[in-house]
DNA sequence: AATATATGCATAAAATTCTTATGCATAAGA
DNA sequence: TCTTATGCATAAGAATTTTATGCATATATT
């Protein structure tokens, strides 16, 4: 994730909530899709997220189908059962995890 | 930190901002304020609180103090000058995230 | 009196996650 | 033709954290 003052650890919790919304991604997507919603501000390495698809898809949270279209290829990623359990957790943990930071740096913040 | 659904890269933030609301601190008392605000949601780890507080002196942002109470020991950090003007940025940084987040995982939120 | 818990700082090994730097390949645009 | 976009992948290194220790004093418990 360059340029991008991000945490680490929020990567995975960002691919599972856009495979939940979409349905099925694959990677370069991804990396667009994050770009697009942020205007720019986090960008996603492929250096980072290739890792981070294998490692969720060896954990059973993802399923993998290739795809060629217009000669190159495509692996779409869409979520597990496990995979939709575990990213309502995820998403919860991090809602957690920015109410923690609230108390914490900022009060007077709060989410509505 | 422990057992906290924590993202690594906010502890230097937290330990800012909380020099700057505190004025000063040593490594104990932040870790059992960290534990109050957040109701033992967060638990920073000394393994990782002491490196983080020598690399911010280190940096200049942090300067200590010594003193013996008790008969134990105790480290008083404060903000240098160069400290609280980073301490500035990383919030920005920290709530910069935290907005991007929300347009990621979930539209509805929003800070107020 | 002995033992456990709280207070207080510290470091080292290992794990995790990320950046940076590559590599390969096809398609489209300048 | 050369650059940019599309598309996946891995490896080396950096950064940050967890886990496991170590040492020491004070207070509470049995």
């Amino acid at each position: 994730m360059a340029n991008s003052k991000l945490y680490k650890g929020s990567l995975n919790t960002i691919i599972l909530k856009l495979l939940e919304e979409q349905g099925k991604m694959y990677g370069y997507e991804i990396t667009q899709k994050v770009k697009d919603l942020t205007k720019g501000e986090l960008n996603i390495t492929e250096g980072a997220l290739y890792p981070a698809l294998h490692k969720l898809e060896a954990e059973g949270l993802l399923d993998v189908e290739v795809a060629k279209v217009d000669n190159r290829l495509r692996k779409y990623y869409k979520l597990t059962e496990a995979g939709e359990k575990e990213t309502v957790n995820r998403l919860a943990e991090l809602e957690e995890f920015i109410r923690s930071m609230q108390q914490l740096v900022n009060p007077n913040w709060s989410i509505k």
